[in-house]
Formats: structure tokens, C-alpha cells, sequence
DNA sequence: ACTAACATGTAAAGCGTTACATGATTTA
DNA sequence: TAAATCATGTAACGCTTTACATGTTAGT
């Protein structure tokens, strides 16, 4: 009997490719990237093509996928299509259900800088979360957009639970930003001017 | 006349343990590491020990900061402390002011494992779930605690700004999940009983 | 014909972590 | 005196991106 244990160590980037395998469609590197960007991308970083297609030779590798050449209808150069395999099913199931609860990675550049508030003149700041709210109220519009999109499919349910989830979370992106500026502001009347707001 | 522009091009971060050294202390590479896991973790991500000695020596090969052997009290090993430079005191104070807003970088795990939901039963979504909201509210008090650690010391006013802000996004993302919940809730109601919790 | 966009990959380089090596101090 | 912890690093490895190579299709 073989030890079998760590064949199943991979990394959380392929799950997030075996996972997008694993609706069930024979998908290329190509079409995986794209679909990536429009999904993951809201609360998931996208991975690069390289990195798909590479993601993709090690879940053939690992037995979890299987892949074919195809075609194209006209003199088109061949692709390679990806399709889940029964194990793979098995083993992404199995990863989703029972892998640790990992907290997530953030490295928010934004508020890097704006906790180097002593580097900064008050009305930098404003303009580094000014941007930044800009940022998270396209995301929310766009996870909006894609949620109304995929609304009456049964078959994208969780999905579109979790566009909601990223509705709300760029809408307090967006809001954090803006209590922040009050902040600011507030800190700022406190430095200048006579007095602070703060205290009666 | 050399062209320097491309010895700015630092990670980000370099640009953070940089401005770490930034508040001036003469600080070691044990130093820095417990500090940014006490400060920098609330937004940005803690960088291993290993990376920060490398960061550091490359800091001191761009010329943004200097180091020296100090001996220590009894007869410990001696230690490397760096301190910034005039130099990197100009840089770091330009990357703040001037380097584009870049979106945060988002790794999401657990909302990975729920964009998946067709591979979970409902009461597995709940544990990924709850585990997440225990996590974001240890990480929320943990910010409140050392906002009220330094409310007083005006050096720290605006690394104080930033945990008010990480108070405020832990609080967000404990409540996030509990939205999300009640949203599995729904559809699982849906699905299961009798008619829908959501139309007339 | 030329350019831009689509499409599929490979190669090289850089970022970042884990494991390892070393040694002192404290605690049991 | 043995084990645990603090402390400082180096080495090896793995993840991820950017740059490059190649070829097709569609628009101008």
C-alpha cells in the first residue's frame, strides 16, 4: 500500500483551478484565465496564464484532470481542452470540505502607506484613499452587474452568493475609505487649527 | 549624469520594512519582524524572518540604510541593527507621496471553499463560515486593544488611524459572514422545505 | 499589407516560505 | 543537564510574474 497522503498537498491555487474544472466543463488555459478574471478575481487573486497552464499540467499529472487536443474549426491552431476526472472531483471535494480555515491574505497597499502618515501631507492621504474608494465602487458595481447576470441559474446559487458577499465587501471598502477621511480631517482641525473636535 | 530611476524600483515590501525603519529606531532583524507582526498583520501581511534579513541587506546595498554590529550586555552573540538613512528617509517619504494606488491583494480562502458551495452541504459552509467570523473578531479586538495601547502618544497618531480602520474591516468581515449565513440559510430553506423564503 | 487582438505556450527571473544550522539563556 | 525558548542567520525550494516565442484572425 503506497502513502497516498501527500499526493493531496497542493497548493490553494490549484484548487482554485480544479475548482473552476470542477462545474464540470471542458475548459482550455485560455478560457479558465478568462473566467478566472470575471470570477475569483472578486475575493481571490486571478492567476496569470503561465500559471494556469501550469496549474493544469500538475492536476493532469496528479491524475485529477484529463486533457485532449481539439480542432479548431478552421485552420486554427489546436488547443488543449481540461476536463475534471472522477478523482479529481473526489479530491477537490474532499479539500473544500475538510481543509483547514485558513485566515486570508491582505496586503493593502493603500493602508501601507497611510499608516505612514508622517511621511505624508493630509491632503496626499486624501487623494491615496480617494483612489481607493474609487477602486472598491467599481468592484462593488461590477460584482453587482455580474450577480443580476447569473440570478435565475440554479446552477450558479453559490456563486452568486458569493458575488453578494463581494457586493457588501467593497461597499465597506468603499465606506471604510470615507471614515477614514473623517479621521483625517478630524486629526488634522486637531493639529492646525485651536483646539480639537474631539473633546467638549 | 547616471540614470538612478530604476534603483527606486523596490517590492513593496521593501518600501514596508523600510518604513518600518522610518519612525527612526535603530532596530534589528528580530526587532522588525516581531514589530510588523504587531502592526503591519492587521493590513498588510507579516514578512518571514528569512525575508526580512534579506530585505535589510538589500536596504543597505541601495544605500537606504546602514547597519552596525552592536555587542551585547553579557556574552550573547553579538547583533546587526540597521538604521535609515537620509537617503532612504528622501525615498520611502517619495514612494508614499508618489507611487501609483494600487487595488489591495485579496487571497480569500474560506469564500473560495463557498464560491464552491455545489461540493459542500450547508452545515460544512456554516463551520468554514463561523471559523472566519471567530478569526475576524480575535483580529478585531486585537485591534482595539493596541489602538488604546498608543491613543495617547501622538507620535503614533497615525499607525492609530489604521487600527481604527482594521477595528472597523474585522468587524466587517465578522458581520460579512453573518450576512452570508443567513443567505445559506435562505437558499437551503428554499431548496429543501416547501416553497421559497423569498417571493409573495 | 499592416496592426491589433486573440490564443497557446515556454523560459527566466524574482518573491517568499520552510527547513536547517548555530549558539546563548532560561526553566525544569 | 536536558529541554524549551530566544535570537541570528543561510540554503534550498516552491510559487508567481514578466518577458518572450509563435501563430491566427479581424479590422483598416
Amino acid at each position: 500500500m503506497a502513502d497516498e497522503t501527500n499526493e493531496r498537498a497542493l497548493p490553494a491555487t490549484s484548487w482554485a483551478v480544479l475548482g473552476l474544472l470542477s462545474f464540470g466543463e471542458e475548459l482550455s488555459g485560455y478560457d479558465l484565465k478568462k473566467w478566472s478574471d470575471r470570477s475569483l478575481r472578486f475575493f481571490y487573486w486571478s492567476p496569470s496564464f503561465s500559471q494556469i497552464y501550469s496549474e493544469l499540467k500538475r492536476l493532469e499529472k496528479s491524475g485529477y484532470a484529463s486533457s485532449r487536443m481539439v480542432a479548431q474549426d478552421t485552420g486554427t491552431r489546436d488547443k488543449r481542452v481540461y476536463r475534471i476526472t472522477d478523482e479529481g472531483m473526489t479530491a477537490v471535494r474532499e479539500w473544500a470540505r475538510e481543509a483547514p480555515v485558513d485566515p486570508p491574505v491582505l496586503k493593502h497597499g493603500p493602508m501601507l502607506r497611510l499608516w505612514l502618515g508622517h511621511l505624508l501631507e493630509p491632503e496626499q492621504m486624501r487623494e491615496v484613499l480617494g483612489r481607493h474608494q474609487e477602486f472598491a465602487e467599481q468592484m462593488r458595481r461590477r460584482a453587482v452587474a455580474d450577480a443580476e447576470a447569473a440570478k435565475d441559474e440554479s446552477a450558479w446559487a453559490y456563486p452568486t452568493l458569493t458575488l453578494r458577499w463581494a457586493e457588501r465587501y467593497y461597499a465597506s471598502e468603499r465606506d471604510l475609505a470615507a471614515a477614514m477621511l473623517d479621521d483625517i480631517d478630524a486629526l488634522a482641525a486637531g493639529r492646525d487649527g485651536r483646539g480639537r473636535t474631539l473633546g467638549p
